[in-house]
DNA sequence: ACTAAATCGGACTAATATAGTCGTATTTAA
DNA sequence: TTAAATACGACTATATTAGTCCGATTTAGT
């Protein structure tokens, strides 16, 4: 099946949360009971982002999240490869060809990757901020 | 991860070694043998092609299946359809809205739906026989 | 009529990926 | 010192995908 995560569709809906909390601190715990979003999991996806540098933290007891970029200079690709890993529709284009049978008579490989290429550039157009 | 799964680069690959085997019917024990692929799993690939009437099928020790459409007129997009369930990138785009927390305030739903119909019209435009 | 070898079809198991949880360390304002 | 936050890795649970097994039916050849 091709579809997209449920963190995805999390990160998502944080980053817009984020966004329409104007510079406040937003703490994970804000967001995981406004949106429903289990805690611990929203939280290393928010980990995750700010390691990417999309959002920036502070600690402690006062601590939280905020974001250090602007959403409309986020490609959703950027977000999909923070998320997941990576934007691959099929096997052997992510990882070298790991038991491929069929190596240099493998016709499928080069018409699978052009689909890959487009896909990929649909979701280099989109912004995160379309999403808000 | 957005992937196609195995079983479609599996349908792919023998709609190609029965399109190459002009006429000829060809059993699944061939292909299997002939591309690796386990043999159970691919009769029932087979068979589902079969219903949906891009095979046709003889049963019987001479039995086997052959190609009753042409390749060049069946796009990926069908494929996908039988093979795996849908081409839904998103959950709430292919079932009834299963407990969505959002409903009508969910921001992310049209921009999704955008990149659902972009997607499938990739899928569309290619033809099984691109893969050939 | 019997047999071998094929499709048919459903139930089952195994492997992998995704989703979610838990525990513990570190940070920091009050 | 404490309460509450992020940080991080290990763990469990669930869902999806991949693959297996078994029995039924069909059919050409002997």
């Amino acid at each position: 099946m091709v579809k997209f995560s449920k963190k995805l569709e999390y990160a998502l809906i944080s980053l817009r949360y984020i966004s329409n909390s104007k510079d406040e601190i937003v703490r994970v715990r804000d967001i995981s009971e406004k949106l429903g979003i289990p805690h611990d999991l929203l939280a290393k996806i928010l980990q995750k982002l700010k390691k990417e540098n999309i959002l920036g933290s502070s600690q402690g007891i006062n601590g939280g999240y905020k974001l250090i970029r602007k959403l409309n200079e986020i490609p959703l690709s950027e977000l999909v490869n923070i998320i997941e890993n990576g934007t691959s529709i099929v096997e052997c284009m992510h990882d070298e060809d790991n038991g491929c049978l069929m190596n240099d008579n493998c016709s499928i490989k080069d018409p699978l990757s052009k689909i890959q290429n487009e896909f990929e550039n649909i979701l280099k157009t989109k912004m995160v901020s379309d999403f808000v």
